[in-house]
DNA sequence: CAAAAACTTGACTGAATGGTCAAAATGTAG
DNA sequence: CTACATTTTGACCATTCAGTCAAGTTTTTG
């Protein structure tokens, strides 16, 4: 959940963990700019000196966090296997995601926070590794297009969408809980939208021979 | 464009609007607090205490333009039409959504900022106007699957569906871009987009009386 | 257990920023 | 064109907040 980097010592190990968590908390609800330090040294239980012992900068506990983040994030997307069965492995992805959202939606939070803004700290892992793992993957679906696995559509978009729908019940959270008050009560609320969601993307790609009906 | 409230004399309709107008291009870039008055008085013309003038609060300034979004925003949402073609009315609203995504970004952006930190300044709009035009229309659209002429999806998913995909289109833009740097280039970059997003979302909805394929 | 290294913190500094104020400039109505 | 209302702004104030520092405390190591 931690890890990043160069421990040297036990307690920088502990306390660089403990820091980055509260960090994920305060940068997540309040943004880069909303956040203080001292919010985070508060919710770390430490003083201010102190955490800025172990992140002599603002923006280092934000890139930081931000790092770690980024590669849960992706994981599941490494993962779909250009092996499998195509409806399998979206579905597989499209579950874990929206799983996320509900498990760990601040970072979902944190992540979309960065993108709106324009995202200043990550331009070039945008530009660079997320597009070339985006390319392969999409690439991926074109074969199973090629091979009649699923219907034409454009690889890029769909991923988009699977990533826009999911990352939404995390990022709008408060808007799906004002607009569904009792659902997201439930306990089964996430599977329920997962079926949902599942439903229309999963013939909206499957492979069609007839022809679209007019409009 | 800018039209809200009680503009006394003809200067105060002038200048509201042009204060307004650069209130949104900076909030949406920054957010709340990463914004400032004088970034925003700057990109007016006029110095901060002369839009202080005219807006006592910062706040004032940015729950003001939020409202006025918030209008925009809503309103192709409203004219979806009960009386129309399910998949015409689906069709033209993401359309429409999507336009928006492209002409008017930062009001989207501006909007899933407040949204994501928690909503702040809208909790009462959410949970009583929103909540009530959401679930008319969900209604509107229960019915279309009573009649057949959609599949039996839950409409308030597919209304989020919607909405998380055409708006990562403006909110995540700058992650769409730096994805596809080339096509988003293009003229038709949208109506690519839109094509593709409908392609599925459209076939996604098709009323079925064959069973989905096991799995 | 002593010395060195690592860790912790109260008190402080400087810059940024939201907001005030009183006086000047401009617009408007009779 | 004069009196009044509206608009504009330079100078200023108070607060917040990132980051420093020097002096203390704890942990590690030989």
């Amino acid at each position: 959940m931690t890890g990043s980097g160069n421990k040297r010592t036990r307690i920088q190990g502990i306390n660089r963990g403990i820091i980055l968590e509260a960090a994920l908390d305060v940068f997540s609800a309040y943004g880069f700019r909303g956040s203080t330090i001292d919010q985070i040294a508060e919710k770390a239980g430490m003083s201010k000196p102190n955490l800025l012992y172990y992140f002599p900068r603002k923006e280092d506990i934000y890139v930081t966090v931000l790092e770690n983040t980024l590669e849960d994030w992706l994981a599941p997307f490494r993962d779909i296997d250009p092996d499998g069965d195509p409806v399998e492995e979206l579905k597989k992805y499209t579950i874990l995601k929206l799983r996320m959202s509900a498990n760990k939606p601040e970072s979902s939070q944190l992540f979309a926070n960065e993108i709106l803004h324009g995202a200043p700290a990550i331009q070039d892992f945008l530009r660079n590794n997320l597009k070339r793992l985006v390319d392969e993957k999409a690439n991926v679906i074109s074969h199973w297009i090629e091979q009649g696995k699923i219907a034409p559509v454009d690889p890029h978009h769909l991923i988009f969408m699977i990533w826009a729908t999911t990352q939404h019940y995390a990022d709008f959270d408060v808007q799906v809980r004002a607009i569904l008050p009792d659902q997201t009560e439930q306990a089964d609320f996430f599977d329920h939208a997962a079926d949902s969601i599942l439903t229309i993307l999963l013939n909206g790609i499957r492979p069609r021979d007839t022809v679209q009906p007019a409009q």
